[in-house]
DNA sequence: TCGGTCTAATTCAACGTTGAATGTACCAGC
DNA sequence: GCTGGTACATTCAACGTTGAATTAGACCGA
C-alpha cells in the first residue's frame, strides 16, 4: 500500500520545470504556458500525484472539515440531518467529520476541546449534557455553532445558535389538527426528566394552539413518555385508551413516537385518519413510508445546515445568539 | 475567532527550553526532567496551546483519519453501522469521517479517489454502483476495505472485504422458525431489479433451510420488493394476505421491512407471534423498540468495524479476499 | 584520571506545499 | 536606445512539528 509519495518535486523533476510551476497548474494560479500545462498534467496522469492535503494545509492554514458532533447516528432524527449536513457541505467543497457524544457531557467537552479531532475549519453541535458555562472556555481558534433545543439553552447571547422555533412549530401543528376538524387533541411525549426542552417547548406550543381554539386543556389527554422512541410511543397510546381517555388527534412530539402509536391504534382498531388524526415531528424517512401516513412537522433541515455553514464561512460578520430557520408542516 | 496560533516555539520562549522539549512533554517522548515538564504543561494551559495536527500529519505522514463511504446514512442499518464505526474508531485513537455516495458508481469513484476528502489512512467502502474493474486501478496509497455484499462480488480475490455469511444467516433464521414450530414460511425481500445480491443472499439461505427441513418451496410465499423499507414492507405483506396465502412464519429481508409487514399482521388482526412468528435482519434500534417484538439476525456490527480496521491497521499483513464475521439470532 | 553510562536537553533538517518577491525574455511605443 | 508592459517561470522562505543525531553535564567504577 504504502509506496512513496509521489510529490510536486517529481513531476517538476520529470518535466523540467520548478516546483512551484506545477503547483500553479495544479491550483490554476499564475501564468503557466499552455505547452507547459500541458506536460505538466501529463506527468501527473502518469505518476499518479496526488496533492499532500496535510501540507498544503500547513501552508495555507485551513483544512475544509468540518466536525458535526451529535448525541448519536443510531437515532433517525440525526442520522438524517448528519445526511443532510454532509450533502449540504459537499456542495460547498467542504467534508464533514461525524462524532458521537452519546449526549454525555464529558465527551461533548472533549468535541469542544477537539481532542482527538484533526484540525478542523468549524465545529457544529447538538449538545444534550453541556451548560452554558462549559462552552465559555471553549478554543476560540475554531468557530462553533450549537444546534438543538438544549443547544439553544446553553448558546444564550454569545454563541451561534441555529433551530426552528418550537413552540410556534407544535403550535401550527396543533392549529393544524383542529383545523382538521379535531377537537379531542391528545399528546404524547411529555418527559418529566432529563434535558427536558424540546419536550416542554412542544407542550408549550400545544398548550398555546388550544388556548387560541377556546379548547381547555385536559390532562388525561396528556401522554407521559421517558424517551423518544417506537416502544414508549405504542405504550403510552395504551395507557391512553385504557385510561378511557378519547381523542380524535393526536399530536406526537417527534415521528418514532407517531410511529409506536400508530401501531397501538391500528391493534385497537382506530382508523387512522378517519378516527384519529396523527401528527408527529421530524419528518424522517421511516415516517414518509409509513402506512397508514401520518403528517409531520419538517423542521427544514437543509435550511438548517445551509444557515449553519454561513455561520461557519464567516462567524465574526454575523451576530451570535439564535437564528431561526423555517419548519413546514407535512400534511398526509 | 481568528485570533493567532499558538505554537510549540512559543511556549519554549515562554518556559526557556527548545521547541523539542515541549514537543517531548506533549508526546511523553525523549527525556524530559520533572520540573521542566512541569513548567511546560503550565505554560501549555496558560496559553492555550494545541497541536496542530496538520503540521503533525505531514510530519509524521499518518492523519489518524478514517474515511467510511456508504449509500446514505438515512437508512437505519448504515446509519448504526457508521455509529458503530464511529464508536470503535474512536477506541483506536482514530476518527471517521463518513461521506455518502447514495449508491451511484460516480460518487463511489469519487471516494476511491479520495477525491475532495481530506488526508485519510484508510477507506471503509460499500458500494453498490461500482464494478470489479473500476477498484483495480483505484490509488494504492491508502488501505481499502469494502464491506457489504456487493462489496463482496466487487472485492473478489485481490481487495479486502468483510462480511457475515448472508446465505447462512437466512437459513439459521429460517431454521430458527421452523424450530419454533413453523412450516409455512412466507419470505418478503425478493427483489428483481438494481443490486440485488443481499435479496438473492437471503432468499437461497431461506430455500436450503426448507430443504433441509424437507418443506417444499411455495412461490405463493414468496414477497416481491422494489425497496427495503416499511412502505414496502407492508404493502407486501397485504398482498400475501389478500393472496389467500396463509403463513405462520415470516422471513423479511430486513427490520424496515418487518416493521412494516408488523403494522399489516397488526391491522388484519394476525397476532404475533401466536399466529404468526416475525423474523427480520439487521437487529435495528429501531425494531429493538417494537411492539410487538419480533426476531432478527444481528449482523455482528461490533466484530465487523474491528475486523475491518485491524485489516486497515496492517493491510500488507493480512490476505486480501473476502473475510467473515459471525452473526447472530436475537430471539424476542 | 580516564573512559563509560546515565539523564536531560538541544540542534538540525525535513515533511510538501504555496504566497510574495523576483527574474527573464520579448515586444511595442516613443 | 530606453522605458514600460506582458507573459511566463523561478527562487526563497515559511507553515508547525518531530526523528535522528548531537551535546552537555553528572555520576560511577576501575
Amino acid at each position: 500500500m504504502a509506496q512513496p509519495r509521489v510529490t510536486l518535486a517529481d513531476i517538476a523533476a520529470r518535466v523540467g520545470v520548478s516546483p512551484k510551476t506545477v503547483s500553479n497548474v495544479v491550483n490554476n494560479t499564475g501564468w503557466v504556458g499552455a505547452e507547459v500545462r500541458e506536460k505538466v498534467l501529463v506527468a501527473i496522469e502518469e505518476l499518479g500525484y496526488r496533492p499532500n492535503l496535510a501540507a498544503r494545509q500547513l501552508r495555507r492554514g485551513s483544512s475544509g472539515v468540518l466536525a458535526l458532533a451529535l448525541p448519536t447516528l443510531a437515532e433517525p432524527y440525526f442520522a438524517e440531518l448528519a445526511s443532510v449536513f454532509v450533502d449540504v457541505a459537499r456542495d460547498r467543497n467542504l467534508t464533514v467529520l461525524v462524532s458521537q457524544t452519546g449526549g454525555s457531557r464529558e465527551r461533548e467537552l472533549e468535541a469542544l476541546d477537539g481532542t482527538g479531532l484533526p484540525a478542523i475549519d468549524g465545529l457544529i453541535l447538538s449538545p444534550l449534557g453541556l451548560d452554558a458555562a462549559d462552552v465559555e472556555h471553549r478554543r476560540r481558534d475554531v468557530s462553533l455553532v450549537l444546534v438543538g433545543e438544549h443547544g439553544e439553552r446553553v448558546a444564550g447571547e454569545r454563541e451561534h445558535h441555529v433551530g426552528i422555533d418550537n413552540v410556534a412549530a407544535a403550535a401550527a401543528a396543533t392549529a393544524e389538527l383542529i383545523a382538521q376538524g379535531c377537537n379531542r387533541i391528545a399528546t404524547i411525549g411529555v418527559q418529566d426528566e432529563g434535558p427536558t426542552e424540546t419536550s416542554r417547548d412542544r407542550f408549550d406550543g400545544y398548550a398555546l394552539a388550544l388556548r387560541r381554539a377556546g379548547i381547555e386543556l385536559d390532562d388525561s389527554l396528556t401522554g407521559h413518555v421517558q424517551e423518544f422512541n417506537r416502544a414508549e410511543g405504542a405504550l403510552a397510546a395504551q395507557r391512553l385508551i385504557d385510561a378511557g381517555s378519547v381523542f380524535d388527534g393526536l399530536l406526537c412530539f417527534n415521528d418514532s413516537l407517531a410511529l409506536g402509536a400508530l401501531y397501538t391504534l391500528g391493534v385497537r382498531g382506530l382508523a387512522v385518519p378517519e378516527r384519529v388524526r396523527v401528527m408527529g415531528f421530524d419528518d424522517i424517512a421511516d415516517g414518509r413510508y409509513s402506512i397508514p401516513a401520518f403528517s409531520t412537522v419538517a423542521p427544514g433541515r437543509e435550511a438548517l445546515a445551509n444557515r449553519v455553514l454561513d455561520i461557519i464561512a464567516s462567524p465574526d460578520k454575523i451576530d451570535p445568539g439564535h437564528h431561526e430557520v423555517p419548519f413546514s408542516l407535512v400534511i398526509r
